[in-house]
DNA sequence: TCACTTTCTGAACACTGTGTTCAGCAAAAT
DNA sequence: ATTTTGCTGAACACAGTGTTCAGAAAGTGA
């Protein structure tokens, strides 16, 4: 690919990026964008034909780094004897959000929030699946799965949100503290 | 209030809500909702300074509806001993969503959805603290708090998001089984 | 080096939606 | 009956989106 198209398509990733970290992709203006990544009108519209559809390339792009071969890569992922297997992968998981500390956290505002909300859940449906059926509640299934992913969920934008104040290790042990109760 | 702005406020409600039923908020037009309730441009502006303060308006006064005196009248709320009580109250919160059905329901697409969030988590930091600090699990209160509250506004959101299949109280008794676990 | 292809540029444009203004009309209040 | 208040709708200014196109600049290959 032409350096030059390298170039600009970088250009705007930043440009946004850094936008994103003053205020949410619905009050960020393309001319805005173009502006800061220092680049023609119609160079951006030749890139991405809309500004939602840069938004959502950037993040599939920056969600699979996230979680590129974080899921079941070697092992024969069993997660129903104990946990500890699972904590080990979600924990992992967190110290991929960790190394893109930086963009993850620009992006959990608006709309963009949805869009990480929808790849995380898509992603964790493999890994949770063992042990929310090992989980020994009389509920629904699919209520065992809503509050069991839809808790972990929450609890890592609480993290996220809070600048990752605590280590990863630490997240999932409470977590699971408070899942499991012994 | 002159009959004639009760008339034209309610007409903007009712038209809005409508809308709300076949598409997000974000997407529909002023220009939309004047003609749904069949008023003229200046008229709308007049009530409401913009599209957004007439969606928070809208909704504080329905939130306002939904939660009215479910909250602490009567009752000096001990929630500490067993939980039944804060069970008793939490159902009750359901009952009165569940007559809202059709306005909240509508609500919960788009930005809208996080009016929702920030309104049932003040509502629900009283009810919640007594019974939190009185869970004997070995993680910081803020993480206990956000895990317990989170994983409720969460679970009430699936419920309304699959249609209030559940009874209110079949949700408050699958949601206090995973959260206490025996 | 010279031709060639691709990408970038930026001004001009059409279009959609927002919010304001104002003169005239209709309904309520007194 | 008169005054006050609210509704109307066309006209307007403005901001943002996405398109177009001729020309400049950068990369490619002989």
């Amino acid at each position: 690919m032409d350096r030059r198209q390298q170039k600009t398509r970088t250009a705007i990733y930043d440009a946004l990026t850094k936008l994103l970290r003053k205020r949410r992709f619905e009050d960020i203006t393309v001319q805005e964008i173009i502006d800061e990544a220092n680049i023609g009108r119609s160079t951006f519209y030749s890139h991405f034909e809309t500004k939602d559809q840069l938004l959502e390339q950037m993040c599939d792009e920056m969600f699979s780094h996230v979680f590129a071969e974080t899921l079941l890569p070697e092992k024969s992922h069993d997660f129903s004897a104990n946990h500890e297997e699972l904590k080990a992968l979600l924990e992992h998981i967190l110290w991929h959000i960790k190394d893109h500390e930086d963009n993850i956290s620009s992006i959990m505002y608006g709309e963009s929030e949805k869009l990480f909300t929808r790849y995380f859940s898509g992603y964790l449906e493999d890994a949770f699946g063992d042990m929310i059926s090992n989980i020994d509640i009389d509920v629904s299934a699919d209520f065992k799965k809503q509050f069991v992913m839809g808790s972990f969920i929450n609890t890592v934008k609480w993290w996220i949100g809070n600048g990752l104040e605590q280590s990863p290790g630490e997240i999932i042990d409470a977590y699971f503290k408070c899942l499991i109760k012994k």
